[in-house]
Parts: C-alpha cells; sequence; structure tokens
RNA sequence: GGAGAGGUGGCAGAGUGGCCGAAUGCACCGGUCUUGAAAACCGGCGUCGUGUAACAGCGACCGGGGGUUCGAAUCCCCCCCUCUCCGCCA
C-alpha cells in the first residue's frame, strides 16, 4: 500500500506508474474520498470535544433543569456523532480498498513493459550444457531411477501433487541443507514456519487469500489459509512491531511448505514438477531501515546469495530485471534467476527458479512494522524484501535435467555431497 | 476439548461510571551536585490522526470488535491471546 499523503502529491507519477504496470486505478475518486475522510475527522472531533465539554458540566450543574437540558444536549450530539461515524467507516473501507490496488513505485532502471518479452536479461553464469545424447526431461530422468511417483500424488491428492522418493528425497534436503548451512553464514536467523496464516495477514504481504483468481487455498469456515510462501510469514512475523533502526537490517530465512491453486494455469505446461500444488521452499526475508540505499543494497545481496547458490550446483543460470508488467503489486524491483532447464521447451529453456523483490515500505506500511531512530521523532515503515534461496522442486528439475549423463548417471554437485554420500545417481 | 484466572504506557503495577491518557516504582533522556562515576535532587519521557512555518491546540487509543450511558479503562455481549489445573496426544 502506498501513503495516502504521497498518492494525492504525486498524482502524475503514481497514474503513470500504474500504466506502466499494467493497473486500472480511479485516482480521482481516491482524492475524493480523501477529500470526504478529512471532512468527517474534523467534524466528528469538534463534536467529540463538545460532548465532552457538555457532559464534564453535568456533575456540578446549577439545577436539575440544567441538568436535564445538559443530558438532552449530550444525547443529541452522540446521534450526531454516530450518523459520521457510520459515513466515515464506510469512506475509509472505500477508501483503502482503493488504494491497495495502486501497485507500489517503480526503480527507475527497472524496463518498462507489460509483457514477458519485456524483461532485460542482466548476466549469464555457467555453460549451457551440449548432449552428445538426446538429453531425457526430468520426467523421465525420475522414471528411469525411481525418483518421483506422480501417479500415487494424484490418487492422494490429485493431478499436481507428488511423492518424491530415492535419490530425490535426499536431494530436497540436501538443497535444504546446503542454503540453510550458507545463509547461516550470512548471518540470517533460521526459522520453520507456520504452513498457514491468517488472511489479515496474507493481505498485508500483498496476496488475495480469497476469491475466485486466487492462487491460495483457504481452510474453509476459518480466517486461515494456506501459505503460498514463507515471504507471508516471515514478513508477518513483524506485525504491529516497532523495531530499533540499530537492530536493522533484520535477516531471516525460512523453510516453509508452499501452497498454490494455480488457478488459470491449466492448459499451461503442466508435465513433471514444474508447476504444481505443493512444494517445499528455503526463503530469504529481510527488513531494513526505509531508505532506498539500504534496501537496493540488501536486495543485491540476496540475489549475490542466490546466485551463489546456484554455482554451487553447477546449474547455468540468467538473471532476469523483471519489467513494470509482470512486477505484481509490492514489487518496487525484482530480479529472477532462470536456470537452464535442458527438458523444457523444445530443446531446453530457461525456467524460473528464484525470485528476490525489494518491496520498499509498501508491505511493511500494511503490517504496520516500523522503526524507531534515536532522536528523530516518531516512527518510520521499514523497507522489506524477500528473495527465493531454493525451491526444491525446481532446483530439482535442473539439476537433474543439466547433471545427466549418456549412461544414464545423474552427477551430484560437490556441494551436496556431504549430505547425500555419494557422487552420482545410478 | 473442560474448569478457573488474567490481558492497562519500554517493564512492573494501581485504578469498578465523571476530578483518568491514566497513580506509583523501575528503566530511559536532560539538568544540578561531583575531579569522574554512583547516590541524591529537579525536569522530561507513548503511538496515531488532525492542525501549525514551527510550537500550541484539538481528537483517538487501557487485547480486538460491538453495545448501554449525557459521560466507559471501569457495566453488558462476542471474539482473540496468555497463565494455572484436568483430559487427550506426536
Amino acid at each position: 500500500m502506498l501513503d495516502l499523503q504521497y498518492i494525492c502529491d504525486n498524482l502524475e507519477p503514481v497514474a503513470e506508474n500504474c500504466r506502466n504496470r499494467g493497473v486500472e486505478v480511479d485516482l480521482d475518486s481516491i482524492v475524493a474520498l480523501r477529500g470526504r475522510r478529512s471532512e468527517l475527522i474534523t467534524s466528528g472531533d469538534e463534536l467529540r470535544r463538545e460532548q465532552k465539554a457538555t457532559s464534564s458540566q453535568i456533575p456540578t450543574a446549577e439545577s436539575d433543569e440544567a441538568k436535564q437540558v445538559l443530558i438532552a444536549r449530550g444525547r443529541e450530539l452522540r446521534e450526531q456523532l454516530q450518523g459520521l461515524d457510520g459515513e466515515l467507516a464506510e469512506v475509509e473501507a472505500d477508501l483503502r480498498s482503493g488504494q491497495s490496488c495502486i501497485p507500489n513505485m517503480t526503480h527507475p532502471d527497472a524496463p518498462i513493459a507489460l509483457g514477458d518479452d519485456g524483461h532485460v536479461e542482466l548476466r549469464r553464469w555457467g555453460d549451457v550444457p551440449e548432449f552428445d545424447f538426446e538429453p531425457r526431461d526430468h520426467v523421465a530422468i525420475s522414471e528411469a531411477h525411481n525418483l518421483i511417483d506422480f501417479e500415487a500424488g494424484s490418487r492422494v491428492a490429485g493431478h499436481g501433487f507428488y511423492f518424491l522418493k530415492n535419490e530425490a528425497v535426499l536431494l530436497e534436503l540436501a538443497l535444504m541443507q546446503l542454503a540453510v548451512t550458507r545463509l547461516r553464514e550470512a548471518d540470517f536467523t533460521l526459522m520453520t514456519t507456520p504452513d498457514l496464516a491468517k488472511d489479515e495477514i496474507i493481505e498485508g504481504i500483498g496476496f488475495l487469500p480469497r476469491g475466485p483468481e486466487s492462487q491460495i487455498y483457504s481452510i474453509e469456515n476459518s480466517e486461515l489459509s494456506l501459505v503460498a510462501t514463507a515471504e507471508i510469514t516471515l514478513g508477518g512475523a513483524f506485525k504491529d512491531q516497532v523495531l530499533e533502526i540499530d537492530d536493522l537490517p533484520l535477516r531471516c530465512a525460512g523453510i516453509s511448505h508452499c501452497f498454490r491453486t494455480e488457478a488459470g494455469a491449466h492448459g499451461r505446461a503442466t508435465r513433471g514438477i514444474y508447476r504444481v500444488h505443493q512444494f517445499t521452499k528455503v526463503e530469504m526475508f529481510g527488513f531494513t531501515a526505509p531508505t532506498l540505499e539500504a534496501s537496493n543494497a540488501f536486495h543485491n545481496e540476496v540475489v549475490e546469495i542466490e546466485e551463489g547458490l546456484f554455482q554451487a550446483l553447477e546449474i547455468p543460470y540468467r538473471v532476469v530485471d523483471t519489467c513494470t508488467g509482470d512486477l505484481g503489486g509490492p514489487a518496487y524491483r525484482k530480479f529472477d534467476l532462470e536456470a537452464w532447464m535442458p527438458g523444457r521447451g523444445d530443446g531446453g529453456d530457461w525456467g524460473e527458479v528464484t525470485s528476490a523483490s525489494n518491496c520498499t515500505d509498501y508491505q511493511s506500511r500494511r503490517l504496520g512494522i516500523r522503526c524507531r531512530t534515536p532522536g528523530k521523532k516518531g516512527t518510520e515503515f521499514v523497507h522489506t524484501l524477500n528473495g527465493t534461496a531454493v525451491a526444491t522442486s525446481r532446483a530439482l528439475i535442473a539439476l537433474l535435467e543439466n547433471h545427466q549423463r549418456a549412461d544414464g548417471t545423474i552427477h551430484i554437485p560437490e556441494a551436496l555431497r556431504p549430505w547425500i554420500g555419494s557422487d552420482q545417481i545410478g
């Protein structure tokens, strides 16, 4: 959520930003609602002041008649106030829902475009493997080595669910171990997190928990939903807290399951574990001082960690600067890592494996996460950032497909061996 | 899941209808004193909204929401959370 004052003071830049991001908003109605809100607050305050003055005279009223007059006046004031408060509640609800539709402002260097093709590749690492045999995709590979059971997944939970088996299990655990070990070295506080969260928290982070388009599974007859990422729980962990600026940046690394309905994804490439309803993830989350210097620096650090991990996995990747149309609501800038996946598309393709966003104060404003600076009055909203350390399902795809050999065995990168106990599968 | 107790400022802890945005203590900040520190003494010490050039002023906030009343931290209803005991359980 953007600051209301900011929106009204910067109508044209905000409108332009919305156009760049492909979001339609009615800024005029927001301005009008804000004006009405101010009027209601001002007259409400005035009524309350008079109400206080009136009722404080009652105990010392000279006569019973005088007292009755004051009581009648007080009753009248209360009724007026109830009317005002009712309207105020409506206006604020409308204002808030309008305000929530406005996306975050955008980093000046982010590419401006609406479609996928607007992304800008910043750099590449590693060489795309050239096979002197016909490479298999991860589905075929896991069939050969008995690594993933899709049929059992379907029987138990339906399409989009799966069982990992044998070395795939070890690989998933090893990926998490590697990520967690490195994040601990980088001074992140490790945490496991709830896999459910209140809708209020989910909205604060910027997801829509209910409704036909929702990517989120919600629990019937409750305010809870299954999380789509630990970003939700890690950000929500500090809801309504005031942090000391000297304690920032706060680095958290959360392990969680991620649940996604993938509504509207039917018909898209659905083979294998690229797009599934449940996967496991190690997520980074940061709270920084409320300056772009601080959060941009942290953003770069997050991407560096992600790159370090994929380098350790010996997987070729490219870093992509996400264009305005694909930033979503909360992100100010987003860098994705796309790993090379030889089995994807026709002859291999890049596939998103991580995503790192600087959300500036967009999430913290709605969640009420602030910081205090000694000697400075008041508090400010912190900046929040999130990034995938490793999403095990997609990392697994890249791992299996890039490291397959002509004889059918799969090379295991050095970095994972401590947890696998072997240098190859098969 | 059942029974009880409780949620008040950074913390502790008063406050059962008006004089309460809230005693007191601790912590914290500034000052006096001191060679320095401690102690003592004096003063300050919340957040949000509105407003101001900046002060001031005004309003809201005693777990959350609703209600009663001229007036609610205080009375009533619903919800959440914490603690103790019992049951169940990895």
